[in-house]
RNA sequence: ACAU
DNA sequence: CCATGT
């Protein structure tokens, strides 16, 4: 978790343009601003120069995006606290494969399922959310499941997952859950919203295991 | 391209 | 660098 400390920022676009040197005081000028522009730089000569550039010249291909300063931020709003947020794992080497969910307000785990042997990581996230709405339901609770999926949530929507994954011995036990999360979808209703955990703007999902 |  | 998906 240790990182490089960079020691200036320029500002190309945002409340003030130019060289700054602490991170407070770039976020006082790029916080919420649209279209911010800025980036760090590792001494104040490196910086200087830059400023002078276009930005373009220096954010670009490669450079973090800046969704969480600018207008997706505020369209975006917070992550609703009483909710159920979910994550997979995978092992892209072993094929092992695992998810969890947690109730965002407290972080509390509610549940944890695998490892399984030989899966891909949008069967987990699929039957991750899947579990969720499973165990809400049983609750009769009807808040909103987070995922960061895209794709296991349009799985979801269309109640079949669209895996490419051959089928084999060693993934049967995963090719059963996948069969019966299917058909849990398409023999329950439920009105729990499943929503997009947005990663850009609120940071790891908190179900993440963190192995990035 | 976007999301994992 | 590898892989899964829309
Ligand atoms: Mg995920
Ligand atoms: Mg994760």
């Amino acid at each position: 978790m240790a990182q490089k400390k960079p020691k200036f920022y320029v500002v190309w676009k945002g409340r003030a343009t130019g060289v700054f040197d602490s991170w407070d005081d770039c976020q006082r000028q790029t916080a919420g601003f649209d279209g911010a522009l800025f980036k760090s730089f590792d001494s104040k000569a490196s910086a200087l120069k830059a400023f002078k550039d276009k930005p373009h010249a220096h954010i670009g291909q490669g450079t973090k995006p800046v969704a969480r300063q600018g207008k997706l931020a505020g369209l975006v709003g917070d992550p609703i606290q009483d909710s159920l947020v979910v994550d997979a794992a995978w092992n892209t080497a072993s094929g092992d494969m695992e998810y969890q969910g947690i109730y965002l307000a407290t972080k509390q785990k509610l549940f944890l399922k695998g490892p399984y042997a030989d899966g891909t990581n949008n069967i987990g996230e699929f039957l991750a959310i899947v579990h969720a709405l499973a165990l809400l339901h049983q609750k009769e609770s009807t808040i909103p499941v987070y995922s960061d999926s895209r794709t296991a949530i349009s799985w979801v929507k269309k109640k079949r997952a669209n895996t490419k994954l051959e089928e084999t011995a060693r993934n049967a036990e995963l090719f059963a859950l996948l069969d019966r999360a299917e058909n849990w979808l398409q023999t329950h209703t439920f009105t729990n919203p499943v929503l997009k955990w947005e990663t850009t703007v609120w940071g790891e999902n908190p179900a993440d295991f963190g192995r990035k």
